[in-house]
DNA sequence: GTCTATAAAGAGATAGAC
DNA sequence: GTCTATCTCTTTATAGAC
């Protein structure tokens, strides 16, 4: 699912310059948000100065807009790539789920930095990032409702609703997850596809009697 | 469970210039982001000069924390209000997500500013803040324990990991709600309790036969 | 309470040498 | 590819009159 480079917290300063461009900037920008970050920073968290950047890109928007369409391209190549392995639709649910939450953790900087900063972008730039969001999205009510058609799933609510609600559930985890905290994104694909699939209620949803309730 | 204000997207240009202040720059540091909202622009939308704010306040920031503190305890006042009001735990429970959801949306634009800017604070008062936080997070887990502890909802996951699941849903859709879209406020609260307390799976948990599924 | 005017700092970006 | 030096613009915030 992963290719061989190093998680997005590391960056090798024996690369050349122009590929660690893109992780730099993108930590920068997870750390202090996108307009709170200075070039001038960027340069120094590089080892050159601000003027070399401007060898490498027309304007500070440029890393922005190339985060931005690196976390969705990425993303999306994952996600297909994984359900085209997957043959039932509750299967490839449950893929998407795990692959989603993975992806965006394993490269949590850029796609953070996406979701939150995207906004920035003006004009062509931001309605295209936009679009390629929307399409991620589509694709994720789709799985739901092939799922749904498949009787699988429940019929209602209907896939766009239940889109909302997984999509918030896979969209949040990116601004909380800590690399070495508790749960790792195994884990949280576990649960976050066993609380989607199966709710919060006991098995067969029968109720004990109201006296067992805490007062 | 709401005052008698008005909804967060207008704004009385009768009113006097202090009690106008925070909604705009609520309405402003949403729409653009805080570090991208100028105090320029605040005092434009005000109808008063810019050095006019500094009567009000000694800088931006305070805005910022303003709206941050506003938005955790009017959030804290009201859940705590309603769950006062019920007796059981389920519909504690119930009713915490439909007055967590319906209170933010109301006020969109004061509690997506603190969720996505708070970060810009800078020493205590980014502590005080993430301390309240925390606090109502705490809140929501404690009423998922609540639930577990009687038998209402099913023992796993703990609640700590429950709640991250309910958190998930709850915050991230202050980020897409639009006031006159085609779901209410109590249409997302009803949508996301029973996603929440009964998953995706149908009722019975009885899958069909692999031969219904579409190929 | 609100204004005009301005200070002081920091930002993104460019010119041109090496 | 990287540097030094600098330009130009915008920002937050303050001084002091009315």
């Amino acid at each position: 699912m992963h290719t061989t480079n190093e998680p997005s917290d590391t960056v090798d300063t024996t690369e050349p310059t122009a590929s660690r461009l893109l992780k730099v900037a993108a930590a920068l920008f997870r750390e202090k948000g996108y307009v709170s970050s200075t070039t001038r920073e960027i340069a120094a968290r590089l080892g050159v100065q601000k003027a070399t950047l401007y060898y490498y890109m027309e304007k500070k928007e440029d890393l922005l807009y190339a985060i931005c369409l690196d976390s969705l391209v990425h993303l999306r190549r994952e996600v297909e790539l994984a359900l085209s392995q997957q043959s039932t639709p509750l299967d490839r649910l449950r893929t998407l789920i795990r692959v989603h939450i993975c992806t965006i953790l394993f490269d949590q900087n850029l796609h953070l930095t996406m979701i939150r900063e995207m906004r920035e972008l003006v004009g062509e730039r931001r309605r295209e990032v936009q679009r390629l969001r929307d399409e991620y999205e589509e694709l994720v009510r789709q799985s739901i409702a092939e799922a749904q058609a498949a009787g699988v799933l429940r019929p209602e609510p209907r896939a766009k609703y239940q889109g909302l609600a997984l999509l918030n559930l896979l969209n949040w985890t990116a601004t909380w997850y800590l690399p070495h905290g508790e749960l790792t994104p195994e884990q949280i694909s576990e649960l976050f596809t066993e609380m989607f699939l199966e709710g919060a209620l006991p098995r067969g949803g029968v109720l004990p009697p109201a006296s067992l309730e805490k007062e």
